[in-house]
RNA sequence: GGAAGGGUGGCCGAGUGGUUUAAGGCAUCAGUCUCGAAAACUGAAGUACGGGCAACUGUACCGUGAGUUCAAAUCUCACCUCUUCCGCCA
């Protein structure tokens, strides 16, 4: 959510960053709502202290042991005003709110200009020569490499739930949580306090990371008794760990507070279907290790640049090749003020994967979910970020592909193999 | 699932429908004292939204939502949630 005194006093400078998302939202319908709310209000506001007056008048007769009842019977008048004038307010707000909701955050000003992903700009690369390696020789690809080695079965997968629900076999479910655990220790070895979370999370936590109101149909929803009452398969561990500090002031002491969480990720995809549907590039459930933090204002720069650079060594440390993206404003999510997107290079597919997006939501998310710090005596809305690290199954193909050796074996990069019982390949049973 | 008891500011914790402008304490900030600090003492201090150039001022907020009333932290109803006990259960 935008704060509302920048779209009050300054429309032009949220039209621009609007433009430049090519976001196509009503500003002006915004901008009337909120301009008749406030004149509500103002009205309401008014008759309000006209009848908090008149009983007070009527204590002070009561005390004084007076008889009250005249003015008792000309404040029931203002009463029935007042409660119409509320119903009227309240629609408006309401109406309000639900449109700020729709409202996309603006880029930062270092955020490059572009329509889409062909505009985003390469920020850095890495393991140039790996790539080439790799690509020297014909390689076959994740499916046929997990076949021949028993790592999964989409077969079965598909019977029992749907396509898009691969089952992880013997080595293949070994080297998934192997992933999982080098990820999470490593990140708690950097700082970030570990937590796993609920999978399904009610309406308001979807609404304070920003996954609604726009994007329900992208969601698993569970219906409760009431709307209130739904609850969601998270998408990411974004909603439930951002969300464990909502309607908080945190100490700004404390500040930055990072935290890393692994969970399954369920997204229905709506609309995607044919879009990289073979193997494991789009999935309905997949798994990701997420990192968040939450930062003081004047830092979250450093803070997006930090948690960038602990996913980047994930990917060094797994010899993986990789680029880092930095998003053009037509292509970064809907919360996000500057997003940077990891890459890795997948031989036999011969594309770029995305395995992490890591983002600076700015206060974005915190007006949503009130998320606020307390320093120095002043409480503000503090900064919220997020990044992958990493989400396993892009990953996976990446690695299956790249460390495909000419024996037809996947070799175990170093830095994985403690997780993997000190295992060097991986073989054909 | 059944029974009982709770939910009040950053935290703990009082609170008879109308001096609640939410007692008191802790923590915080400023000052006094001190070479400096601690302690002690004195004082300040909630959050959000609106109006005003400003000093200031209005409204709302005691788990959430309805209701009763001229007036609700306080009374009524529903719901959420926590604790304890019982039952069932991985």
């Amino acid at each position: 959510m935008l704060d509302p005194k920048l779209y009050r006093d300054h429309p032009e400078k949220v039209r621009e960053g609007l433009r430049r998302r090519g976001a196509s939202f009503d500003l002006d319908g915004l901008l009337r709502l909120d301009q008749e709310k406030r004149a509500l209000g103002t009205e309401l506001d008014g008759l309000k202290a006209e009848r908090n007056a008149a009983s007070e008048s009527i204590a002070q007769l009561k005390r004084a042991g007076k008889d009250a009842s005249e003015a008792i019977e000309k404040t029931r008048t203002t009463g029935d005003r007042i409660k119409d004038l509320q119903i009227r307010f309240d629609v408006i707000e309401e109406r309000a709110r639900d449109l700020a909701l729709l409202c996309p955050n603006l880029p930062h000003a270092s955020v490059p200009d572009g329509k889409s992903s062909a505009d985003n700009k390469v920020a850095a690369t890495w393991g140039e020569d790996l790539r080439a390696r790799a690509e020297a020789r014909v390689v076959p690809d994740h499916i046929e490499i997990g076949m021949k080695l028993k790592l999964f079965d989409f077969e079965r997968g598909a019977k029992i739930s749907g396509s898009g629900f691969p089952i992880f076999t013997g080595a293949g479910a070994r080297l998934e949580r192997a992933l999982i655990n080098f990820f999470l220790d490593t990140h708690v070895k950097a700082g970030f306090t570990e937590v796993s979370p609920p999978y399904l999370v009610n309406r308001a936590s979807m609404v304070g990371t920003g996954q609604l109101p726009k994007f329900e149909e992208d969601m698993y929803r569970s219906d409760g008794e009431n709307r209130d009452r739904d609850l969601f398969l998270v998408p990411t561990a974004e909603v439930p760990v951002t969300n464990m500090h909502a309607d908080e002031i945190l100490d700004g002491a404390s500040l930055p507070v990072s935290y890393c969480a692994f969970t399954a990720c369920f997204r229905r995809e709506a609309g995607s279907w044919g879009a990289d549907t073979r193997g494991f590039l789009r999935l309905h459930q997949f798994d990701k290790v997420e990192m968040v933090r939450f930062s003081a204002p004047e830092n979250s720069y450093e803070q997006l640049e930090s948690l960038r650079a602990q996913a980047e060594k994930l990917l060094q440390l797994l010899e993986l090749p990789y680029r880092v993206l930095e998003l053009c404003a037509g292509d970064m999510g809907f919360g996000a003020a500057k997003c940077y997107d990891l890459e890795v290079w997948a031989p036999a597919e011969k594309k770029w994967l995305e395995v992490s997006s890591v983002s600076n939501f700015e206060d974005f998310q915190a007006r949503r979910a009130n998320i606020r710090a307390k320093s120095g005596g002043q409480t503000r809305f503090l900064h919220t970020l997020n990044g992958s690290g990493l989400a396993t199954p892009r990953v996976l193909v990446s690695f299956l592909e790249t460390h495909y050796t000419e024996r037809g074996t996947v070799r175990i990069p170093e830095a994985l193999r403690p997780w993997m019982g000190g295992l060097e390949e991986i073989a054909a049973a």
